[in-house]
DNA sequence: ATGACAATCGCACGTTCGTGGTATATTCGA
DNA sequence: TCGAATATACCACGAACGTGCGATTGTCAT
């Protein structure tokens, strides 16, 4: 155990799970047939996984498909990374629609690679995770880009002056107006006369119905 | 203009803002000497590049620094995507800290680079940009996905109950505890009461600590 | 079948909020 | 220099909230 030579060697083991049998070959022969690289597992279901680890020592890489029976990949991808936190996942799926794309790396996937993808790209990218990497297709990556692009809407601040974005942030972490007065040393009535005004600009009649809205419009 | 030549030729523009004078004319000297790319504009500060745009055509892609003095590039990528929505622009800069990547692909960038890319990674990078892509260097791939995996906490939900969640869920529209009893068909004190229990079991004491904590911890 | 939990309903009391007013000082651009 | 916007401050009253006590019903696993 101390002269570890499975590093030495780089053999990476690497667990395959892909309910297509044609595809699963494939695959499997792909990376045994590469240098350093050992499909010590392939299984149609997660739930197949997920036992396994119960008795062998989890992977490095685990090469996943999205659209599976029974336990979905996201699911699956959660249970992974909850029993081998190590070990990378590297989704590999026909599934290029956002919401995928989105839950699956929110869900602690290391790389998002399509299906269309070559032999070449695929092993490219098992290295890179292994390197460390974050591999995706190009259209997955676009993608996570115009996911990011969303992200901040960062738009109108309904005409909120800087006290009352101010006060506004108070009022998030739950103070009380009175609170909110000591803290700013002010007047009870003048928080009282802010909170009118932004619940007037922002449409609003009660604390939970502004703090709402800032969040929701990111204007905290 | 009909027969569109450029196209055909793949002449692409390409402008560079970048404050170092020795890098800016290594990138141009690169670009310059790839078929297909011209660098038409090489600026010290996104200022500089903004005023140009009032007089000249947008290039297909800016390549764009993120350190610079006077406008910082991040401002400088929304002023872009204002002035021009179709132009791409390829951060290529040391910074790879979190925020600074965050607040990038939020502004709109197409890309991020390091810059201790190779010439054929940063020529590459501006092809794949051209051809509908989202290139990243490996380290600034890794970070986007630790981003995501960060993004969404969605660990313990309190012990909340489905029915408590589904209060909560009201609370945040801002209805008021009798309003939510009138949605469910249920009496004002059984939501008073459940109200009570979700407070305990989140630690708050007021429906906006509640409301906060629900969009803090995802929990609708 | 017994206990734990969830969901429902009730009352009382003090606190906080939302809203209708009014009013003054300061700042700042037209 | 003269409004407009902003920040400040005050009062009063009904509505809504938070919290202390209850209680009954059903489910579900031990």
């Amino acid at each position: 155990m101390n002269q570890n030579n499975e590093l030495d060697k780089e053999n990476f083991n690497i667990w395959l799970i892909e309910d297509n049998l044609h595809f699963r070959r494939t695959i499997n022969g792909l990376i045994n047939h590469t240098p350093g690289m050992k499909c010590t597992n392939a299984f149609e279901t997660c739930e197949e996984a997920i036992s396994k680890l119960q008795t062998e020592f989890p992977p490095e890489v685990i090469l996943l498909d999205i659209g599976l029976p029974g336990m979905t990949g996201i699911e699956g991808i959660e249970k992974f990374k909850m029993l081998s936190p190590s070990t990378h996942i590297l989704i590999l799926t026909i599934y290029d629609d956002n919401e995928k794309v989105f839950d699956a790396l929110c869900a602690g996937a290391s790389g998002y690679l399509l299906k269309d993808s070559s032999p070449d790209k695929i092993i490219g990218a098992i290295e890179e995770v292994l390197s460390g990497g974050a591999p995706m297709s190009m259209q997955i990556a676009h993608k996570v880009l115009e996911i990011f692009s969303n992200l901040k809407p960062k738009k109108n601040d309904y005409g909120l002056t800087d006290r009352e974005k101010e006060i506004l942030k108070f009022m998030v972490t739950g103070l009380t107006k009175q609170q909110i007065a000591d803290q700013l040393y002010l007047s009870f009535h003048t928080v009282n006369t802010h909170l009118k005004n932004i619940y007037v600009k922002l449409h609003v009649n009660t604390k939970s119905g502004a703090i709402t809205k800032a969040f929701k419009e990111n204007l905290i």
